[in-house]
DNA sequence: ACAATATATTACGCATACGTATAATTCGGA
DNA sequence: TCCGAATTATACGTATGCGTAATATATTGT
């Protein structure tokens, strides 16, 4: 096969695009006025709004993050008062990650930027489109190796 | 329109597809043993590998930087041996970015990773739905403001 | 019960990219 | 020719993510 050089390339496209709607989104955030939520902090919230109490280990699965990733991620989140660590009662090893009050309350004002900016990055791309691509970038996870096979 | 959560989500699925392709590309460097080549410089050595003695400037065009960017990307690769910076006798305000015998050298070799990569990488996916993908992907650019209309 | 393993986190250093602010020049128009 | 605007780079701080190694606990097989 052949892969054209970078404006054309597949792979030069992917990474463009992925930097360009996380760069969306992060100003979406900014401008409706929701700024401590980054971008990174999309795949924890979503799964903390879905079951609050997760352990970071968890969280990363679900946010298709390594756990080395988790420990700065939560930091940061911690920082920003969106969620506490506290102790698993269970396993002395593990914490369970809760969000706070502010952890909460930012869903709403969260995910609208969240569908909004993905409203406005994918319109006008069939539908039929979108799927295709949703294939191929799962086709290229399990090429790679990093996804589970179903 | 509804876009599903983290594992169907095609925002998710692009971040992770070119996190797990630069991984992937990234131990391709090391196996192959040309391992002072990072995935960021493939866009510098390509575009210096055509044509020699850009502009820090014009190779941030070429590889789709900021110009900020390009400062700290070509220090790395400086320090590597691979370029060097010398100063443009017309324009006292640039540099020309000039490869090293190093940075020349390794051109076979990298190339060769880099398509056996993308290769792999791309393998059984079909030419159509390949087509289908960059083209989704250029939109997304257009929409985000991130590539110019031809 | 114990040693060998496996798991949950963290600590660190490295790699990438941005955006903003600055410094140094060059350039274009009055 | 001279000044304000544009251009070329850099410096910094911030945000993300990874891999490796270390630490503390749990679990398991014997």
């Amino acid at each position: 096969m052949n892969f054209p050089l970078p404006p054309d390339c597949p792979y030069y496209l992917i990474s463009r695009a992925t930097l360009a709607v996380t760069s969306h989104l992060k100003k979406g955030f900014i401008n409706e006025g929701v700024s401590t939520i980054k971008p990174a902090y999309l795949g924890v919230l979503l799964a903390l709004w879905d079951e609050d109490g997760l352990k970071a280990n968890e969280l990363g699965k679900r946010a298709g993050l390594e756990p080395s990733t988790m420990t700065g991620l939560l930091d940061r989140m911690e920082k920003d008062a969106l969620l506490k660590r506290e102790p698993d009662p269970h396993d002395r090893r593990a914490n369970r990650i809760v969000l706070t009050k502010a952890g909460v309350d930012v869903e709403v004002a969260s995910t609208k930027v969240l569908s909004d900016t993905l409203d406005k990055v994918f319109s006008s791309i069939p539908k039929k489109d979108i799927e295709t691509t949703k294939n191929v970038l799962h086709t290229i996870l399990l090429n790679c190796g990093k996804e589970d096979v179903k």
